[in-house]
DNA sequence: TTAAATACCTCGTTATTCTATATATTTTTA
DNA sequence: TAAAAATATATAGAATAACGAGGTATTTAA
């Protein structure tokens, strides 16, 4: 597990991009998602991830549809148009950050 | 410049680089460096950089010495051997993060 | 001589993730 | 078949770290 704050201002990245690449998700899917992809290194909590849910729907960025699974209620999530090119925004600043971050971190001195 | 979330928990590894690589160097310096390396994309501000500065100093990855530049004092800031042993950890934490990241937001789905 | 750059500092704000707690259903295991 | 584990959602408050805004002062360039 990594410090918890490298985190920070990854997350929305994150879901927008595992929503963008398997359509509808669901929050408890996300996070084993996550943690696969992952190899158990970004462990996604629920106090993380439902409250950013929800503002993103706030935004606009995602949408919900609800599901009954017998008695339980599914809430499944998926992209907007705006939360698509968002998502596109997102992704360059993030690897353009990472490009950033490693030229500094991994520079040889001469 | 990048979101600012985005540099949470990578300020520390970036100090400790810096210092590995150049030996010692004060404050201003630091924002300058770092300014450089990033081509203008990480501006580091002063009231992250002394607030930072002084908790490494407090943890003992860092010491100081000063120099009188006329009337001005001058902060020169290095490290000491736990903070390169901290500056190795950081190293490879912040390169598996990065990894980590990388993988899932760059994945294409097939 | 005035503005910009250099050089340091701190307080309070903000943003975001996590911990802890809560509730409840479904599936697996002993 | 009873208990435990996994599934599924939610929120309140704590923690952390970077930033904005403010302050002080010297040196250099226009």
């Amino acid at each position: 597990m990594y410090s918890k704050e490298l985190l920070k201002g990854t997350l929305t990245a994150i879901i927008l991009k595992l929503l963008a690449d398997n359509g509808k998700m669901y929050g408890y899917r996300i996070t084993q998602k996550v943690k696969q992809m992952s190899d158990n290194k970004i462990l996604l909590k629920e106090g993380s991830l439902y409250p950013a849910l929800h503002k993103m729907r706030e935004e606009g960025l995602i949408d919900v549809e609800t599901e009954n699974i017998g008695k339980r209620i599914r809430h499944h999530y998926f992209l907007t148009s705006k939360g698509f090119l968002i998502k596109e925004e997102k992704e360059k600043e993030l690897n353009d950050f990472i490009n950033t971050i490693s030229k500094i971190i991994n520079h040889e001195t001469n």
